[in-house]
DNA sequence: GTCTATAAAGCGATAGAC
DNA sequence: GTCTATCGCTTTATAGAC
């Protein structure tokens, strides 16, 4: 018989922490909260993440980004046909934020004053979804400057979304300002 | 002589309690930090506040409901030129907000867990934003449901704008984005 | 690797002197 | 109305038993 509970990988303990942090963002997130979402004591936790709550966001994080970068980003920039890409992202971020009833991590970070602790991941990550759509319309033949404006204009979109949504305890609004953010985008498709 | 410094009304302490909140949010803005962004001692905070924290943040809101009812919402209401009324409210927000380099404290507040005490406050924020938006293009000649889509579609833009230009660490994103969204604006009154 | 016990610091809030 | 001192609690983080 092993221990109550052995987790090899600290990746196992992701989702949870990812989930507590989502709710109470970085602040608000205790340790005895973080605790009770992981089902892990503070021992196991500091011998996963020595660095604290601080590691525990950072590798939040890190795990948040590769998984965009793979469910979302790589379909974007290896579309064979962009609309069908686009479509999918959209359906693909609806399903990741439950319709606008979860938050994005990332912006949620940007705005407070821990930002400054994540700077560079958040950033990224920013940076890298904006320059994926906009490849992606151009390989639909969208003009360099255009495709920019238009992918800098859905990402922000769909921040807002998430805001307005939530601020106005409407989901519903969540998916009226997505479909026509796809709309917009397959527009500018279209008009190339 | 009266004592050190004296405010008759609880009102003057607001702008500070307010950048306080909008730096360090709910949870992050300490008493400690409180008292300090004010120069007031807690005595005198919980004299003025004696709900506490909750109290503070429920007047900050207020008076930020109260001054975009002046400055953003009545003018959007009784404009005579729409477009004119348009440009001027993006003026406004950029003003207000710094050209992105500060936070709005009610969209913030709708995304973490403390929304449930401001709840409505929160909401009806952003109902009469989108309202007066919606009667402003309406006014215009646009008809209503596309009235109503397209001030949706610009508040969530601003918030949008907001996310992405402190996640970026780019105030010039911002402005790019806020730009656009009144360009849409015009063009839909143009169209109308 | 897991847990409990504990330390030191900071929290929100209150009491009372002036 | 202002301040300082203090309460009780929670926080992050560490130490050590198992």
């Amino acid at each position: 018989m092993t221990a109550k509970r052995v987790l090899t990988e600290r990746a196992q303990a992701l989702p949870a922490l990812a989930e507590c942090f989502r709710t109470h963002g970085f602040e608000g997130a205790s340790l005895s909260l973080l605790c009770a979402a992981s089902g892990l004591g503070k021992g196991s936790l500091y011998n996963f993440f020595p660095g604290g709550k601080a590691e525990m966001m950072e590798a939040v994080l890190a795990q948040i980004d590769d998984w965009f970068a793979q469910a979302i980003f790589a379909p974007l920039e290896q579309a064979d046909d962009p609309a069908t890409a686009i479509t999918a992202m959209m359906a693909a971020v609806t399903a990741y934020f439950h319709g606008g009833g979860r938050v994005c991590l990332m912006g949620w970070i940007g705005l407070s004053n821990a930002r400054d602790g994540f700077a560079g991941q958040v950033e990224g990550y920013f940076a890298r979804w904006i320059a994926a759509l906009a490849r992606c319309l151009k390989s639909g033949g969208v003009a360099a400057q255009s495709a920019m404006r238009h992918a800098e204009d859905a990402v922000a979109g769909m921040q807002g979304a998430l805001v307005l949504s939530r601020a106005l305890g409407d989901q519903a609004a969540f998916t009226r300002l997505i479909e026509r953010l796809r709309m917009a985008l397959l527009d500018a498709l279209a008009a190339a």
